[in-house]
DNA sequence: GTCTATAGCGCGATAGAC
DNA sequence: GTCTATCGCGCTATAGAC
């Protein structure tokens, strides 16, 4: 292995990311992350100089993660509403992660948006926008194949969806976990059946 | 005024309530509050010796508002239909608030609630189940008087309906403020309509 | 690239005068 | 009940040796 092969880069990211997804941004230390990785918090500046650096650079590789998933799913040969539940299931995968109940990296971000730069609010809003876009193909689909019954404007859906998958990941946290989340979303599919 | 009235602790509640709404939790500090109110750090402290004490007594003076303000549109002689519009309303208002949007205090405080403690972890369930049992009682007279078509568990929808809200006045804030909240709740009373 | 050491600041919290 | 002053700590970030 190189030196720059970027393995502890990744190990820092990581690190972070889970950290941020239970505790928030704001909730989560240089020190965290030196604990959980075994190594100083010097050598992490020297990776990601600031805090909304790592964090920025953080929300990057999850939406191009995410992204790829979501487009690997609607690229799939799958049904429009198999389509939908493997969409869902990003979610509940994110949940039921080993370390505890994780949220979606920009679900706690996105709650704690006022207390960032500009940068990191730009990086939300094209996550936001990437997953109502892409949900809307996905339902206009499931319309044209007559097992979605879309009454109203398929965007307004679309968003209607995304809220509620990230309201839902942050509230059964709290209370009825993984098993709630299912009986929320098993809901979802129902109201949106034809 | 007697100097026990409660007015200066009315205001730090008002301003810790303001800034957590806004900024979480763990980006408030007594520091803020204190340039809020015009007050000094350590006055605060006297009115509450701790932080946690204070987003506790928080969290109850909340939920009492807000669940006395759901019970009396419970036992309003609206329609079912008005009652759940208004219930949404209630949303709306703190989003619209003058100060900027804001999301529901529980959820700020249910995003960060594994940084926060164990008497929280309580009081952010028993919001959550309150409004749960409130919705349930409220879709299921709809359901009723034929103007919801509720397929499925009225409870998972009710539980659907809560993280919705949660979720989408809290994604709002990113981009498209209240006309998207607006957008999506009206979906919302679209997809629920019988 | 990682380390030790530390600067500089803001945090929550306390002591004690008024 | 509010103030000034301060403690002790944890934070982000930097300097410089190895």
């Amino acid at each position: 292995m190189s030196e720059s092969d970027g393995v502890t880069k990744t190990k820092i990211l990581d690190a972070a990311q889970d950290l941020i997804q239970r505790l928030g941004a704001n909730g989560m230390s240089y020190q965290d992350i030196s604990d959980a990785v075994g190594i100083r918090k010097a050598s992490i500046h020297h990776h990601f100089p600031t805090k909304e650096n790592l964090i920025e650079t953080l929300l990057d590789r999850y939406c191009e993660y995410f992204f790829r998933l979501f487009d690997n799913i609607l690229q799939s040969t799958a049904s429009p509403k198999e389509k939908l539940q493997k969409y869902i299931d990003l979610f509940e995968a994110t949940l039921r992660s080993e370390k505890g109940e994780k949220a979606c990296l920009y679900g706690m971000v996105g709650a704690e948006i006022a207390s960032l730069g500009l940068e990191s609010l730009a990086k939300v809003k094209h996550f936001h926008e990437g997953n109502e876009e892409r949900l809307t193909t996905l339902l206009i689909e499931g319309r044209k194949g007559r097992v979605f019954n879309l009454k109203g404007d398929p965007k307004a859906t679309a968003a209607l969806v995304f809220s509620l998958l990230e309201g839902a990941i942050l509230i059964v946290r709290a209370k009825g976990g993984v098993r709630q989340f299912r009986q929320i979303t098993e809901q979802l599919m129902i109201l949106l059946a034809a």
